[in-house]
DNA sequence: TACTACATTTAGTAATTACTAAACGTAGTA
DNA sequence: TACTACGTTTAGTAATTACTAAATGTAGTA
């Protein structure tokens, strides 16, 4: 029995959908750009409405976060009041515009936290058990070492490139 | 004004719980790992209950997928029947274990169902416009070739060391 | 064997997040 | 100016996820 291309559409955006889910995104989102990537030219958002069944809400909304973080562009036609939507098809400067987002997030405010508390500790202006702040010291100082060479390494995979990515596995293993 | 050791761990515990949301885990386990993080010596299961507010029910299914995870271990002593806890302390190694317990989840299912569908597509019995077949097989391939670097190089940082990390962030600058 | 001190499971609730429907805003056209 | 064709916002609902309370299971001790 030959699969109609309809049906492989439809697989794919499932997909898509769990895996955006998976990484802490709404489906509707991974929907979205499923169909964005699966088509050759750029759709107006009532289009994307009919291909995915969200209601236009939604979609203006989630296809607005997904063009904040590279992943799809908007465009308009002279002459046309509809904005258009395609997908980003170069996935590695994706993945540069999705780190740099999370970077200046919520994710940033917790590491601030942590910094600001081994400084309390650090300026000796807490008061308490000298061998138990002794011991916090330690501790935090070692998360902290953790998050900082995290965070060089996430710049540094914003700098990268197709190229560089399918680099990087074979010198790591060199490295090993 | 000299801040107490409690608020400063209070601090901390609240900044780990948002980091754990932030990456898709429950707050609560963000708070488990803290309060263990900051505790010198392993504590049974009742001490975190007090220490964290949770009951003992979600701290005793948390602190077991913290455990799968390789972020605490959980430990006994003889002639007590308490299990004890304690947070491992060497990260890299707790990264290595999270990425190993990613692999096999609901994402590579994804990953094979895109799979899939370009196997369909390649093996000429799907019908439809030739063209859009063509189309379609190009992105579908794209977007694997993708998954496939992303695969190798999570398999290539599951290897890897604290000296390793700190050393690939220069070693990509380099490339760059 | 029954009791005690613990951990786990389960069934239900609270909180959060994704989404819908519909009102609203706006830019272009007549 | 009013109308039309679109996008956005908002207020509420559905679905999901995190959590609680309490029943159940279990290993060790008397």
């Amino acid at each position: 029995m030959t699969p109609k291309l309809s049906q492989i559409k439809k697989d794919f955006t499932e997909s898509l959908s769990q895996i955006s889910r998976f990484w802490g995104f709404p489906k509707g989102m991974g929907a979205i750009f499923a169909v964005l990537y699966l088509s050759p030219a750029p759709i107006p958002l009532d289009e994307i409405v009919g291909l995915t069944g969200l209601t236009k809400g939604a979609v203006s909304t989630e296809v607005r976060t997904l063009a904040r973080m590279g992943l799809v562009h908007r465009s308009s036609k002279l002459g046309d009041r509809k904005d258009y939507y395609e997908a980003e098809t170069d996935f590695y400067t994706s993945i540069r515009s999705i780190l740099k987002e999370r970077q200046n997030s919520e994710f940033d405010r917790a590491l601030r936290g942590v910094r600001e508390t081994l400084e309390k500790l650090d300026s000796g202006s807490v008061s308490g058990d000298e061998a138990e702040i002794k011991f916090l010291r330690e501790r935090l100082k070692a998360l902290q070492e953790f998050f900082n060479a995290i965070d060089s390494l996430t710049n540094a995979v914003i700098k990268l490139d197709k190229l560089g990515i399918s680099n990087v596995a074979k010198i790591l293993n060199v490295l090993k």
